[in-house]
DNA sequence: TACTAGATCGGCT
DNA sequence: GCCGATCTAGTAG
């Protein structure tokens, strides 16, 4: 289940076709202390400069180049002064796409996620939920910052693997999130009944 | 349970 | 200056 990682040809697609077939995979992060994992569970896709909501939209700058490069890259991004949101890059060279990883449903290095979060209460259940269900939350938990923008997930710090094949009818889609352009398009995708997704 | 406001900072105007 | 692909604590109901 963690051994398989996903190809440069599964990222070199648009991201709305790449965000829905995200679902169910695993992420990982591999430090030398802890390695991290978790199984994605909400996804946003984020096309380039036709969507205004993309950060691609106002085209290359030196805060969003790595969002140009051809897909297989992981994008990270500060907002609101506190928080980092990763995404993946994806699509040729220049398309400037990528897919936001909303929530992620922890299974490995939970401890340290616990402690980066500063969620310690083991016998606490919910908090296994709070650990990731939400952009800024999962990066914090599973010690993504700004230093791997523009990490290939084609290596071996931060990755993506096959994990759970999710059926079709169990793929919710509606808008997106936190956003003030483009509001309508419906390019949030979300598993089913999952609880460690941020919001119904 | 539901809503509001504050934190906090880099990049754009 | 202002605003953002957010989160949390606080207050009211």
């Amino acid at each position: 289940m963690f051994t398989k990682k996903l190809k440069a040809s599964f990222y070199k697609r648009p991201s709305i076709i790449v965000a829905p077939r995200l679902l169910g995979k695993i992420l990982v992060h591999k430090t030398p202390e802890e390695s991290y994992s978790g199984i994605i569970v909400e996804v946003e896709a984020y096309a380039g400069t036709d969507d205004e909501a993309s950060h691609a939209f106002k085209g290359v700058r030196e805060s969003n180049k790595v969002m140009f490069e051809q897909g297989g890259v992981f994008y990270v991004y500060f907002t609101y002064g506190s928080h980092f949101c990763c995404n993946v890059v994806t699509g040729k060279a220049g398309s400037g796409e990528a897919v936001l990883i909303r929530a992620v449903e922890p299974i490995g290095g939970i401890n340290s996620m616990r402690v980066n979060r500063k969620l310690t209460d083991v016998e606490n259940k919910k908090e296994l939920i709070l650990l990731g269900n939400g952009p800024g939350k999962l990066c914090q938990a599973m010690g993504i910052s700004k230093q791997h923008n523009g990490n290939s997930l084609l290596e071996d710090t931060v990755f993506i693997t096959e994990g759970l094949r999710i059926k079709p009818e169990n793929i919710c889609t509606s808008t997106r999130i936190g956003i003030s352009r483009s509001v309508e398009l419906p390019w949030r995708f979300y598993i089913k009944n999952n609880p460690y997704v941020s919001k119904i």
